[in-house]
RNA sequence: GGCGCGAUAGCAAAGCGGUUAUGCCGCGGCCUGCAAAGCCGUUUAGACCAGUUCGACUCUGGUUCGCGCCUCCA
């Protein structure tokens, strides 16, 4: 029985699906205007594992997650770079799937870019402004009335008249509340802009995930997911907007992720406290950076530095080194297995992986101990299930990027393969200050030789 | 000002009203020519103050501190 913590109702419930055996997830994507950072990564690697969980757990998943690719900022960015906003677009959606695929994070079922349903939003803009829940204010642009939603802050547990509206920022004057937000906004110089029954202008953000969202799952869905900065304004918005479109419930469940920190704060654009995944990736394998997004709750705090991502590096090494010399791949899970079993409570119980990652830890024990093909088997069926540990252990322990200095490493596997016959040859001859002057030398080049009754493995420190 | 979240050992991070979380690090032992890996054992917990209870890290109230949203943000 699975339960998720519900961001409307504040607190977890048992999910029951709207069709049976069926989920429909929509999660906020990208804006697309710069590289990805590890915010960004932890809501795909999160979505991406709940989706995995669904599917294990026997679901038919239709996940789809958009792509905004016209703003503010994105025009800004085109002007400021000299180029089209498709050519922009293009290629930061072009890194982002680099980025993601990297990480382990299949595709969703649906990408759809917000330029594709521009119809879509005008038809919802229509049929907003018919029942009352919108205006086109005297400058053009068409608001959406919050007051004319009864529901409204129902998402964030705000309420309009404790909403501090303009204290940061200056209030639009053509608005009548200043809580309205903007559906259509009339042309400027220089924008790209479409037809519209209001004149040229180009859609407002919180529309589009309203329109795709209906337009592949229906006006009623199961999930609706983002970073938790999402829940205020734009999820609320979304509400608004398609609920008083639809009159009905837009989705059943609606998860959000905490942030990524850095020293105890906010990982943001705005506060230029970032890491592009890239940036981190140079450093760090794309599995050491899942794994330590899945080590902590989706939604607790996750604080990133070098050290936590050398735990997390650490950690996973004992996982794979584990799995050393078994050769098994992911196999069906009798989820009777009491290790299984405990893993899928802990999976059942809002998505626990720390919990469920402690349950491959005591999995690797035990496949250290007794050996046992069945259990390697089942560690790595267990970690296919949150896309872990899919790899040859080898590629993993030897292909990880080495934490010491690059041009000290030998130039290639069949150096080290040299040294360490070189090495067994001094051993054979108790000639013990030779061999272990050269275990020395690959130490110090970020080779770590381990002698087995098989022979003389290696790895990366 | 409104609303919300959190405080667990050196670090990270869970469950749980009474029984070893887990990982990294440290320490001791086994193994090893010596190591590494592994195995066994082990030191460090539950911000503070009250209350409920036979018993609280776990429930309740308060205090302190930290964080987030109320503007764009994943």
């Amino acid at each position: 029985m699975l339960k998720i913590y519900n961001s409307l109702s504040r607190n977890k419930q048992t999910f029951t699906p709207i069709e049976a055996n069926k989920v429909r997830m929509y999660v906020c994507g990208m804006t697309v205007y710069d590289f990805c950072h590890l915010g960004h990564a932890r809501v795909m690697v999160v979505f991406d594992m709940v989706s995995r969980w669904f599917r294990s757990s026997g679901y038919d998943v239709t996940y789809v997650r958009n792509i905004t690719d016209i703003d503010d900022k994105i025009i800004k960015r085109a002007n400021e770079n000299g180029e089209t906003i498709d050519v922009l677009t293009q290629r930061f959606i072009d890194a982002m799937d680099e980025d993601f695929a990297k990480l382990g994070v299949e595709s969703p079922a649906f990408q759809p870019r917000a330029t594709q349903h521009i119809d879509g939003m005008i038809a919802m803009i229509s049929a907003l402004i018919e029942k009352g829940h919108a205006y086109q204010a005297t400058n053009g642009d068409v608001f959406y009335s919050v007051r004319s939603f009864a529901n409204y802050g129902k998402l964030s547990g705000k309420s309009l008249d404790d909403l501090r509206a303009g204290e940061r920022v200056e209030v639009d004057t053509f608005k009548k509340d200043a809580m309205d937000f903007v559906l259509w906004k009339s042309v400027k110089p220089n924008e790209p802009n479409w037809d519209s029954p209001w004149g040229k202008g180009r859609p407002g953000w919180h529309i589009e995930c309203s329109v795709m969202s209906a337009h592949h799952l229906g006006a009623h869905f199961d999930i609706h997911g983002g970073g938790q900065d999402l829940q205020f304004p734009h999820h609320e918005n979304e509400i608004a907007q398609s609920e008083a479109t639809h009159s009905c419930q837009m989705a059943n469940t609606w998860m959000h992720n905490g942030f990524v920190r850095v020293d105890d704060e906010k990982m943001s654009k705005s506060l230029g406290n970032f890491f592009t995944i890239r940036e981190v990736l140079k450093k760090y394998d794309a599995e050491v950076v899942r794994f330590f997004i899945l080590r902590a709750h989706y939604r607790s705090p996750l604080n990133y530095s070098d050290v936590h991502l050398d735990d997390a590096k650490a950690s996973l090494t004992r996982l794979y080194t584990a799995l050393r010399g078994h050769k098994v791949s992911a196999n069906t899970i009798g989820w009777n297995e009491p290790y299984a079993a405990r893993f899928k409570a802990a999976m059942d119980d809002d998505f626990n992986t720390p919990e469920a990652v402690a349950v491959l830890f005591d999995l690797a024990n035990e496949v250290n101990k007794t050996q046992s093909m069945a259990v390697a088997s089942l560690l790595k069926s267990l970690g296919a299930v949150v896309g872990l540990l899919q790899r040859n252990a080898d590629e993993f322990l030897q292909g990880i990027q080495p934490t010491s200095d690059l041009s000290k490493l030998p130039a290639d596997d069949v150096l080290i393969q040299d040294k360490i016959v070189e090495r067994l040859i001094a051993k054979d001859a108790k000639n013990f200050a030779e061999a272990d002057h050269i275990r020395k030398e690959l130490a110090d080049a970020g080779i770590i030789l381990e002698d087995t009754p098989q022979g003389t493995t290696w790895r990366r420190a």
